[in-house]
RNA sequence: GGGCGCUUAGCUCAGCGGGAGAGCGCUGCCUUGACGCGGCAGAGGUCACUGGUUCGAUCCCAGUAGCGCCCA
């Protein structure tokens, strides 16, 4: 073996071995349980982010871990067709070409959608391979596969024929730019500096006006009423009265509604039904007109007069401006509010009054809470649950059609003869009313999180009663972002109660964002983005991985820094020589895959054993509450504070020992088998490719996952730990170097001291003991204290006395800050009286302890001289 | 405006009702036979602030300040 680490050789061997030999797929254990996750399925059009590298490491360490104890496990990919996004980029090719969608056609430009899916819609796939993800690519999924459109088209059928989804005029969120409706959630809402502007509405009898505010003036031209709160002493007697609308001298009423509120701007509103959704609901309420008066692409109708053609903000100013005129401007003031933006191109979003499909949410919204609520899908960190219930309970219907090609078109037919509206799985031929033959089919496609609401269930085969449905819905866990709790997890709770009769999966993972090492969003504009592809080219996948994992506290954002990643690039470093000191030096080799722990083992090699099975048992609690960080950070200090720092060390006397170096070869290779085994969740290729070299010639990805038993160790590791440290402390302060050996007294009253201490002192740091009563000259040593033993180390020629004073008079500090603490304790009576027995008696122990050791140390300044 | 978080070492962050932890950085020493991508030792913290509960609060509760996110 090689004496350094090079992750890029093993990397790119070990993906193309786990795949050949079929272990990624549920079938490599036909008669396991089962257990399953579908991958959240990133944009077709998308490169890997470090979103992507941290949700996927996660999901790779749960399904590597399932695996190996196992089950039959299947962790299904796949990708999203991503309407907005994929036909933008691919719009934005045309554009190159001189070449718009219109020019091309429906028919032609999804051609090239798929042709341009067919070049470059692997390349996400393709890095989630080179990340190591143990995915199942037989069952690769893409949203617009003819079997996941068979599972849409039947979901909108069934939703129109149970009445849940229907067409109507609503408001709604149009992106002039994208020129299609969004759903709510699609937008985001930004906070803004405007101007509310006061407006004089004259009344119509010529005895005056009211003044109306608003943040923008161009929709007066669509107004069809002012509105006042119904208790407002001020307006009270203008209720029923009319005002003569401006610029268009249009007579509207003023009426009454609860929904104003009268302590914003002067407390009357212009009601502008056709651009805003509340005004709609007012004027659904006062059963008055819309007036369209902004158009699809954001400009003017003709119902808007001398304005009409003009740009929407254009017109805010000319028609101030004619408002100033008129001298009808009252004032402007300066107005903070939030103004909501395309969440794909980021155009100002655009009310408007339009004929759409919706999805009437209220009836699936029941069962959603009600699974959550009676824990059959749990969220991991629990708080989550809070923010779904919130928006769950406030939901709004949800609006589904999209003025797009690219898509999943709806399957909903007009009759040209008698307007008769068909909806369908199967393109129909007549119409079944009238029986004309004349069929046009809607143009709109859904919403893309129409279809991915489905895909815990879409990719296993539904409609059709699969053996994948049937074995492995409800999948196990969801391992997804916070920020699409709304967009995703909570459609796919309600679709799959709704069509599979069971929750779409039993637990929520829910992680943080990757952000960049100052705590910021990744984001283009700020140039901060960090090419998870980039990283991996330099400390390898394996460094990523481990740094993501350790990094991402439960349900918390995760700063990427650099240094972690390097960190963990240096931990493989630190595995690969441990192995290969085992390997290379001890000859250690052949290790069985599992079992094999040595029935008589030595102290250290006993000690190390029942650290193992420890750290073992605390792992798999980690891992069953999903807490990485937590499993891998405290495998990761298990590995290097314990195992290479002591036990390696603490290894090689014995092993220069023939009568004793058979069993603790065994100890060291299965140890380092265990860990290998244990870290292999989140370092696949380099524990693989570790094992190979010790192993029996199995996988590591399939071998068993441990459970080693448990071993009780010696009771004076600690001692002698402290002891050992001790010495290295001595040697350090007084600059004492390994070379020269040091005489080490030990005075052990009560017997502690074991057989092994003796040539392990002198391996780890050249320390030559005895045993007996302490020195005659006390003055003339220094003095370690371990819990009850005390050792001796003489000064004579090493040492430099004034360095000695120094650190005895820092311990007496300690010993005395120790001692008043305890006394105060024990002094409250409440204390004594109140606190547990066990807590009192530490007390009064540390207490005593601590008073002997500091007459002893007082005794040995005394002796050095002050 | 409503909701949810966060504030702990120089930096980035864990943690927790009974003497504060990690990684990186910093200081000193070490060609110890797996590893200098290493080893050993060390410095560094009124756990944001103010009250409360408790025998005991960094931890629980309330409030204050600052920061972040979500929703309207």
């Amino acid at each position: 073996m090689e004496p350094t680490y090079e992750p890029a050789p093993i990397e790119d061997r070990w993906y193309a071995v786990w795949e050949d030999a079929g272990i990624f797929r549920p079938e490599f254990r036909p008669d396991g349980e089962p257990f399953a996750i579908v991958v959240p399925p990133p944009n077709v059009t998308g490169v890997l982010h470090m979103g992507h590298a941290l949700n996927m490491s996660i999901q790779d360490a749960i399904v590597r871990r399932r695996r190996m104890q196992g089950r039959a496990t299947l962790w299904l990919p796949g990708t999203d067709h991503a309407g907005i996004a994929t036909q933008n980029v691919v719009e934005r090719e045309l554009a190159k070409e001189g070449l718009t969608r219109h020019e091309l056609g429906r028919e032609r430009f999804v051609e090239r959608v798929w042709a341009w899916k067919a070049a470059s819609g692997n390349r996400i796939t393709e890095q989630m391979r080179r990340m190591g993800f143990s995915l199942d690519w037989t069952r690769e999924r893409f949203t617009l596969d003819e079997q996941l459109s068979r599972a849409v088209r039947e979901v909108f059928v069934r939703l129109y024929e149970e009445g849940l989804i229907y067409r109507g005029n609503r408001i709604i969120n149009w992106c002039p730019r994208c020129r299609t409706a969004l759903s709510d959630i699609e937008v985001d809402h930004e906070e803004e500096i405007g101007e509310l502007t006061h407006l004089r509405y004259p009344l119509a009898d010529g005895s005056g006006h009211v003044v109306v505010a608003t943040t923008r003036p161009e929709t007066m031209l669509g107004d069809t009423a002012v509105a006042v709160h119904p208790d407002d002493d001020r307006y009270r007697h203008l209720v029923g009265e009319t005002v003569l609308l401006p610029l268009v001298d249009r007579e509207i009423p003023i009426v009454a509604d609860a929904a104003v509120d009268p302590d914003f701007g002067t407390g009357a509103v212009k009601v502008t039904p056709a651009h805003d959704p509340l005004d709609f609901e007012i004027a659904e309420r006062h059963d008055l007109p819309a007036i369209v008066v902004i158009d699809l692409d954001g400009r003017i109708t003709a119902e808007g007069g001398e304005f009409a053609g003009l740009d929407r903000f254009e017109a805010r100013e000319a028609v101030r401006h004619a408002l100033v005129e008129r001298r009808l401007v009252e004032r402007v003031e300066e107005h903070h509010h939030s103004v909501g933006h395309c969440g794909r191109c980021g155009t100002v979003v655009e009310p408007i009054l339009s004929l759409q499909w919706f999805v009437s949410v209220r009836p699936l919204v029941g069962p959603a809470i009600e699974a959550v609520r009676e824990g059959r899908t749990r969220f991991f960190p629990r708080r989550w649950e809070k923010n779904y219930f919130h928006w769950m309970e406030n939901l709004r219907d949800w609006c589904i059609s999209r003025q797009l090609w690219w898509g999943h078109q709806i399957p909903a037919w007009y009759c040209e003869a008698c307007d008769e509206t068909i909806v369908a799985v199967d393109e129909p031929t007549t119409c079944p009313r009238c029986g004309a033959t004349e069929l046009r089919r809607d143009e709109d496609v859904l919403d893309t999180w129409f279809s991915s609401a489905l895909w815990p269930f879409s990719t296993l085969g539904w409609p059709e009663d699969t053996d994948d449905l049937r074995r492995f819905y409800p999948t196990d866990v969801l391992v997804t972002g916070f920020d699409i709790i709304y967009f995703w997890v909570a459609r796919m709770m309600m679709m799959g109660l709704r069509f599979v009769d069971d929750v779409p999966f039993e637990d929520v993972v829910i992680h943080g964002l990757v952000r960049d090492a100052e705590g910021r969003k990744m984001s283009k504009s700020i140039g901060n983005v960090v090419d998870p592809l980039d990283l991996v080219e330099r400390y390898g996948a394996d460094a990523v991985r481990l740094a993501l994992l350790q990094s991402a506290a439960p349900g918390h954002d995760v700063p990427l820094n650099e240094q972690w990643i390097d960190a963990a690039r240096r931990f493989g470093n630190k595995l690969w020589n441990a192995v290969r000191f085992a390997v290379d030096h001890e000859g250690i080799a052949d290790v069985p895959a599992s079992g094999g722990y040595p029935e008589d083992p030595g102290p250290e090699d006993a000690w190390i054993l029942q650290r193992l099975a420890e750290v073992a048992g605390e792992v798999d609690r980690l891992f069953d509450e999903y807490r990485f960080s937590d499993a891998f950070g405290l495998l990761y200090s298990f590995a290097w504070s314990e195992v290479f720092d002591w036990y390696i060390e603490l290894a090689k006397s014995p092993l220069r020992d023939p009568t004793r170096a058979e069993t603790t070869r065994r100890t060291l290779g299965i140890v380092l088998r265990d860990l290998l085994a244990f870290l292999h969740p989140a370092i696949p290729y380099v524990t693989e490719e570790l094992w190979s070299h010790l192993g029996d010639g199995s996988l590591l990805a399939v071998a068993p996952w441990p459970s080693p038993p448990s071993v009780e160790g010696p009771g004076t590791v600690g001692i002698f730990q402290e002891l050992v440290g001790g010495v290295r402390r001595f040697r350090s302060d007084h600059q004492v170097p390994l070379r020269t050996p040091v005489p080490l007294r030990i005075v052990d009253r009560d017997g502690v001291a074991e057989d092994w201490w003796d040539e392990q002192f002198v391996s780890l740091v050249k320390a030559e003991v005895s045993y007996g009563e302490p020195p005659d000259d006390l003055e003339g040593h220094t003095r370690i204290h371990a819990g009850p033993v005390e050792a001796f180390i003489p000064l004579a020629g090493l040492v430099d006395l004034e360095a000695e004073r120094r650190r005895i008079a820092k311990a007496i500090a300690e010993a005395e800050e120790t001692v008043a603490r305890a006394e105060k304790k024990l002094a409250d009576e409440r204390f004594v009286a109140k606190a547990p027995p066990e807590i009192v008696e530490k007390e009064r122990r540390k207490l005593a302890e601590a008073r002997d050791l500091l007459d002893r140390l007082a005794e040995q300044a005394e002796l050095l001289g002050r």
